[in-house]
DNA sequence: CGAATTTGACCTGC
DNA sequence: GCAGGTCAAATTCG
């Protein structure tokens, strides 16, 4: 009885959740094509105003996507005393804010001056992909170690802001495959920090070079694979972390959510996307894919003919 | 030269 | 006792 309230409750969180960040692409959405729409009719620097606001909405959309996943890699409806939790959600039956209660569970991680306490085996979650994933944090790697059994070295890294801001979250990624290579990256903790390294700048500059896509899909690209990439606006992440991109994995967005038709997509947009090889845009029913596009290259289309409208 | 990473030693939990 | 996790000095990088 109580287990399935917490049941319900969890489904409400995650709903909750959901609905949020799909809220908040949107927002962003219109943000970004009201960027676009200025550049187009008018030279006036507005990015004062639009550049916060964005970064902001990107931090909810992230924020909304680990929330979710958290829950999602709970299966336990109740939680002993014992088990570490990012989030507070003992309690799920008061349906707490989740971005307000994971500071004092993190804490449990915490290392005490003279003997440093391990963290215990509450995995976050866990996800397995073609190359690491870039999540929208500041990684520091504090170590790694070859491990029994496994053919490559586990690398371990905490957040960046452990020390300045208490944050315990910290993540393991172990190579697990090398053709096609696959990472196993697991999440421990949850962020409490403030700070994000995702800088959307170089998405709102129309004459930006620098190298970012959103990727919807599982196949990520690694540096090492475009050799000649650089860019100064992701030079805070980790030197190990790949390619700078917003990884949303595929399998992580519910259909309909990013992109309804309601949006202005009337406008022609300019797009630039360098070493590009999957930009996928969605719509509630149909997806546009660039493959193979190596090349700097600027697109001009019509999103009305690209979706067929 | 400061920051980030590497690496070997040390510590903890099983 | 051992495997895995963490520390911190040494090294590398930008």
């Amino acid at each position: 009885m109580e287990n399935r309230h917490l049941s319900n409750c969890r489904k409400q969180i995650m709903e909750q959740e959901l609905i949020r960040g799909r809220d908040t692409a949107n927002q962003l959405l219109e943000v970004i094509v009201n960027k676009l729409n200025i550049n187009l009719h008018h030279h006036g620097d507005l990015e004062g105003l639009i550049i916060p606001l964005a970064q902001d909405l990107v931090n909810k959309v992230l924020r909304s996507f680990t929330n979710t996943l958290f829950l999602l890699n709970t299966n336990n409806d109740v939680f002993s005393d014992e088990e570490v939790l990012p989030i507070t959600i003992k309690d799920l039956s008061k349906c707490p804010k989740l971005e307000e209660t994971d500071h004092e569970a993190c804490k449990t991680f915490k290392v005490q001056r003279g003997c440093y306490k391990r963290k215990s085996n509450a995995i976050t979650w866990e996800k397995d992909s073609s190359i690491l994933i870039e999540d929208g944090y500041e990684w520091r790697k504090y170590g790694q170690k070859k491990i029994m059994n496994a053919k490559y070295i586990r690398s371990y890294y905490r957040c960046s802001y452990k020390n300045e801001q208490d944050c315990a979250a910290m993540k393991q990624v172990q190579r697990i495959q090398v053709d096609p290579p696959l990472y196993r990256t697991t999440y421990y903790g949850h962020h409490n920090c403030k700070t994000s390294n995702l800088d959307i700048t170089s998405l709102l500059e129309p004459n930006n070079t620098s190298s970012m896509f959103i990727n919807f899909n599982d196949s990520f690209q690694t540096k090492e694979q475009y050799p000649s990439f650089s860019s100064s606006s992701f030079s805070k992440s980790t030197k190990q972390e790949p390619i700078e991109v917003i990884n949303i994995p595929y399998d992580h967005i519910a259909e309909n959510q990013l992109i309804s038709l309601d949006y202005p997509l009337s406008c022609d947009y300019e797009l630039e996307f360098d070493y590009l090889r999957h930009a996928t845009m969605l719509s509630s029913t149909q997806s546009v894919e660039f493959h193979d596009v190596y090349e700097p290259c600027s697109l001009d289309f019509d999103s009305k003919s690209c979706f067929g409208l």
